[in-house]
DNA sequence: TTATTTGTTTAGAATTGTTCTAAACTGTTG
DNA sequence: CAACAGTTTAGAACAATTCTAAACAAATAA
């Protein structure tokens, strides 16, 4: 009980996330391991890098901000996660990898997504010569009325 | 000829460029009167503050970072420019305020307009309760095929 | 016009988000 | 279990941006 209770209570095994980390290339160690299981337990989330170090920290997982900035990036690297451009000054990531947009609330800061059937560009308009897409991403901002 | 050469040879008097900012509250300084000459004289631009201050150091204008930065934020501020969301390392700014979206070259980094026409969204999802649309921003990247 | 007030510019310091470094550590493989 | 390669970490470094407060310039009053 040295080391070990340092890992939250945690009763289900992460063998489902060891398999993804696997799967994608990326050693499971906890650190990953506990990185993950706040990201992919189910909803979708949005997060900074800074926004999740203080939920790890909170709920007792030992680890540093500068690992919290290593994963993210493995993970996006790695199709696990998605930037969103929202802030110059943040940047964000969406465990929601497929395609979507998202309304972001000028007034609060919070994002959501929009169901992907609730939006679509119908006849994109001419490529540069030569170009092709590489992805479409569309931001509405919103904010409360009056 | 102590002060006044220090001014690059602009034939042109400012004075569209001084009611442009009166119009708006700001007073019409030269330092403003620079930077919206470099910004504002005819086609669109997008420009970070980084990219400005070089432009115009190596135009010959004598005027420092903070100040680009002031200034960028006051014009945007008032309308005069927009920030497009594209890196989320910097802030870009763009010239072209009206209703219209992007392409970024990933490759390059190049950003550029896409006619108004050529795009449009047909329908907008529902919105959360209580919110109303501030705006929407399309972003397609793009990348040189093959 | 000059004097006064108020807004602006600036260098440099400070702040913030993010990446880097290099040493300690841990997962994996043989 | 040994050995290697990949990972974590604290703290330094970095880059973009904002802040500070002193010098300065535009607007206004006199």
């Amino acid at each position: 009980m040295d080391k070990l209770n340092t890992r939250i209570n945690q009763n289900d095994n992460y063998q489902s996330l060891t398999d993804k980390l696997r799967g994608v290339g990326l050693r499971a160690t906890r650190q990953r391991l506990d990185i993950g299981s706040l990201l992919f337990s189910g909803k979708d989330r949005h997060v900074t890098a800074e926004s999740l170090h203080d939920e790890g920290v909170a709920s007792g997982m030992k680890i540093s901000l500068a690992t919290i900035y290593n994963a993210l990036n493995q993970f996006t690297d790695a199709g696990l996660l998605r930037e969103v451009l929202i802030d110059p000054s943040r940047t964000y990531f969406d465990t929601n990898t497929s395609s979507h947009h998202h309304f972001f609330n000028i007034d609060n800061g919070q994002l959501t997504d929009i169901p992907n059937e609730e939006i679509n560009l119908p006849g994109l308009p001419n490529l540069p010569e030569g170009q092709i897409i590489d992805g479409v991403d569309i931001l509405i901002r919103i904010k409360p009325e009056v």
